[in-house]
RNA sequence: GCGCCUUUAGCUCAGUCGGUAGAGCAUCGGACUUUUAAUCCGUUGGUCGAGGGUUCGAGCCCCUCAGGGCGCACCA
C-alpha cells in the first residue's frame, strides 16, 4: 500500500511527538521501542510538522491560544464580493469587516504580503502592509502557512490593479494546519488519496467541491418538487428481516438482544407501499440502500435511492414525474437542461434534457439492433438460438423473460445515450410490477437509461394479493434453486396487500447517478463523499 | 474473481541501454511597499509500495504480495 507504508514511520513518530507534549510518562513499557525521541530537525514531512507544531508552542509561550474558541465574522466572502465587487481600482474604504477562512496562497513582497483566503462561498485577497499592521503583526502573518485557518479584521479596498482586497488591521490564527497542503498548482490527483482523504481533496480541488454542491442541489430540488406535489417524506427501516424489493445480494448483520439476523435494506419499496395501504397516498423516501455486490464506476455498495409511491396513479404517471424531477433538478443544480453525456466509448454527446424523452419497449430495441422480433411468450429455445447467434452467454435456468432482458442489455443498452424510457419488462423479471393491461406476458414497467446507465425504475404496482403471493413463491423457488439474488415470500407485505393497496404508481431513482449526470463526472466515487474502499493500514 | 495499467520527496511528475535518484510546487535563508499560480538568488528533503530473486551492480529485469485505476464478470 502506497501511503501507509511510505508514511508509517513518519506518522508513528508524529503521534509520538504529540504524546510527548502531553504526557511522555504515560508510555507503556512495550511501546517504548517505538517511542524514541522524535526528530525535531532534518527535513521532509516530519520536519515540516515539527516546525509548525513549534510555532504553536511559541504562541502558547506568549500567552496566545492557537486554537481559539470562536470568531465572529461580519461577512462571508461572497457577501463582500457582492457588496463591494464594483469598486474602482485603487479605492480605499472606511468599511471595516471581519472575515474568516483558510489561507490558500501567500505572496510576500518586502514590507507587503498578499494572501488569498477562501471560505465556503468565495475567496478574497488579503493586503497586509507592515506600516498598517505593525512589525509584530507582520511577522505573525509572515509565519502563516498555506492551509492555516484565520480570522481577519480590516477595511475593504481595491489594489491599483483593481483586485478586491481586505487591508488587514488585525489577523488571528483560528486553527493551524500542521500538515502541508498538496501542490497549489496541480492540487491532488492521486485517486486513492483523493477518496481516502476526501478532506484534502475538498480543500484543494474545486471540481470535487462542485460535484457535491450539485449533488446537494439535486436532492434539495427533488424535495421541493415533491413537496409541491404534496408528497410526504418518510423514513422506513434500514434493518430488514427480509431484504426485498429488488434483486440483489444483501449485507447481513446481527442484533444482539433479539439474537437475530437482520439484513441491510436493498430497496425502499415494500415499506413505502405498506404506507400507501395505510392511506398516506403520496409518500417518498430518500435513503441509503446497500447491495453486497461489485464496486465499479457505476456501483458503490451503499448508495442513495429516492423512491416515491402515488396512490391512484399508474406507471405512465410516475414516468412523467420522473422526467419532471430530473429536468427541474438540472435547472436548479446547474442552471441549464443542456448536458454533455459520455457514451461508453467516451464520446460526449450534447443533450437537452428538456426535450421529450424517448419511450421504447425492450422488444422494439432488440428488433432495432438485431432485426429479430422477440416476445416473452416465445419458447426459451427460440431466444437461446438468438443469443447463440449473437454470441451471448446465458444461464440455462433463465426463462424467456429473463432471456429477453439479457438480450436487450447485450444488444441495446450501451447505445441508450439520450434519456430513454425502456418499457415492456417481462413478468418473470418483475415480481412486484403489475401485468400490462394489454399483454399478460409483460408488465407496466419502465427503466430510465441515460448515458447507457440505468437511472430509474418504475411501474404500476402489483396490488392483487393472490397474484403477489404466486410471484413471491416463484421468487422463493428460484432462490431455493440457487439464485441468491432472488426474493422470498414476505408474509407481512402480503397481509398489507390483503387490506387493499389502491392502484399505485411507484418510482425509484438512483440519486448518485443523477448527481453524476448533472455534475458531468464519470465515476460514482466522485459524487459519494466517502466511497467504499479497502481499509488503509496505518 | 480475471485481464491490463499503475505505485519514485508532503504534493505534481521525470528517470534513456541495468551503473546506487532529478525537476516544479511546498519548506528553510536572502532581496523586494500593489502582487495575482508573484518574481529572483540560495537551501533542505526520497532508497524508489512491501518482500524475494537474477546480476559485479536493480527505480529499471523476473517472481510473490498489497493499494489504486480501467475493463470484464457480478450488478432487474
Amino acid at each position: 500500500m502506497v501511503m501507509q507504508n511510505r508514511n508509517n514511520s513518519a506518522q508513528r513518530r508524529s503521534s509520538n511527538y504529540r504524546l510527548s507534549l502531553v504526557s511522555a510518562e504515560s508510555n507503556t513499557p512495550d511501546e517504548n521501542e517505538d517511542l524514541d525521541i522524535p526528530e525535531l530537525t532534518g527535513s521532509g514531512l516530519q520536519a515540516e510538522k515539527s516546525r509548525r507544531l513549534g510555532q504553536l508552542d511559541e504562541m502558547r509561550a506568549k500567552g496566545v491560544n492557537p486554537y481559539p474558541y470562536r470568531f465572529d465574522r461580519t461577512h462571508t466572502l461572497a457577501e463582500i464580493r457582492s457588496q463591494w465587487g464594483h469598486l474602482e481600482a485603487g479605492t480605499e474604504t472606511d468599511n471595516e469587516v471581519a472575515i474568516a477562512g483558510r489561507i490558500m496562497l501567500k505572496r510576500e513582497q518586502g514590507k507587503l504580503i498578499f494572501g488569498t483566503v477562501r471560505d465556503r462561498s468565495s475567496d478574497i485577497q488579503l493586503f497586509v502592509s507592515k506600516a498598517v499592521i505593525g512589525d509584530e503583526g507582520f511577522a505573525d502573518v509572515a509565519s502563516l502557512d498555506l492551509g492555516d485557518w484565520v480570522g481577519v479584521y480590516g477595511n475593504v479596498m481595491t489594489t491599483r490593479k483593481g483586485e478586491l482586497s481586505i487591508k488587514v488591521s488585525r489577523l488571528e490564527l483560528l486553527s493551524k494546519a500542521v500538515r502541508p497542503l498538496p501542490n497549489k498548482w496541480k492540487g491532488l490527483t492521486d485517486t486513492d488519496t483523493r477518496f481516502r482523504q476526501r478532506y484534502t481533496d475538498l480543500i484543494v480541488n474545486e471540481d470535487a467541491r462542485r460535484a457535491f454542491e450539485v449533488r446537494h442541489a439535486v436532492i434539495s430540488s427533488f424535495r421541493r418538487s415533491l413537496a409541491a406535489k404534496e408528497f410526504i417524506e418518510v423514513e422506513t427501516p434500514v434493518l430488514h428481516v427480509e431484504a426485498g424489493g429488488a434483486h440483489a445480494r444483501p449485507f447481513l448483520t446481527h442484533h444482539n438482544s433479539l439474537d437475530m439476523q437482520l439484513y441491510l435494506r436493498i430497496a425502499l419499496e415494500l415499506h413505502l407501499k405498506r404506507l400507501i395501504v395505510g392511506g398516506m397516498e403520496r409518500v417518498y423516501e430518500i435513503g441509503r440502500v446497500f447491495r453486497n455486490e461489485g464496486i465499479s464506476t457505476r456501483h458503490n455498495p451503499e448508495f442513495t435511492m429516492m423512491e416515491l409511491y402515488q396512490a391512484f396513479g399508474d406507471y405512465s404517471e410516475v414516468m412523467a414525474i420522473c422526467e419532471e424531477l430530473i429536468v427541474q433538478a438540472a435547472r436548479d443544480a446547474i442552471g441549464t437542461t443542456i448536458v454533455g453525456i459520455a457514451d461508453p466509448a467516451g464520446v460526449v454527446h450534447t443533450v437537452d434534457l428538456a426535450e421529450p424523452w424517448r419511450r421504447a419497449s425492450m422488444m422494439e430495441l432488440i428488433a432495432e439492433k438485431t432485426g429479430v422480433e422477440t416476445h416473452p411468450s416465445q419458447p426459451v429455445e427460440t431466444l437461446r438460438a438468438l443469443a447463440d447467434k449473437l454470441g451471448m452467454r446465458y444461464d440455462k435456468r433463465w426463462g424467456s423473460g429473463k432471456m429477453i432482458e439479457e438480450i436487450f442489455e447485450f444488444t441495446a443498452e450501451s447505445s441508450l445515450i439520450r434519456p430513454t424510457f425502456v418499457t415492456g419488462h417481462p413478468v418473470e423479471i418483475s415480481p412486484l410490477a403489475r401485468a400490462d393491461r394489454n399483454d399478460p406476458f409483460i408488465t407496466e414497467r419502465f427503466e430510465l437509461f441515460v448515458g447507457a446507465r440505468e437511472l430509474a425504475n418504475g411501474y404500476s404496482e402489483l396490488n392483487d394479493p393472490v397474484e403477489q403471493r404466486l410471484r413471491f413463491e416463484e421468487e422463493q423457488a428460484a432462490k431455493d434453486a440457487g439464485d441468491a439474488e432472488r426474493g422470498t415470500v414476505d408474509e407481512d407485505y402480503l397481509r398489507a396487500l390483503e387490506f387493499g393497496l389502491p392502484p399505485t404508481g411507484g418510482l425509484g431513482i438512483g440519486m448518485d447517478r443523477v448527481a453524476m449526470l448533472l455534475s458531468g463526472v464519470s465515476s460514482i466515487k466522485e459524487v459519494i463523499l466517502f466511497p467504499t474502499l479497502r481499509p488503509e493500514a496505518f
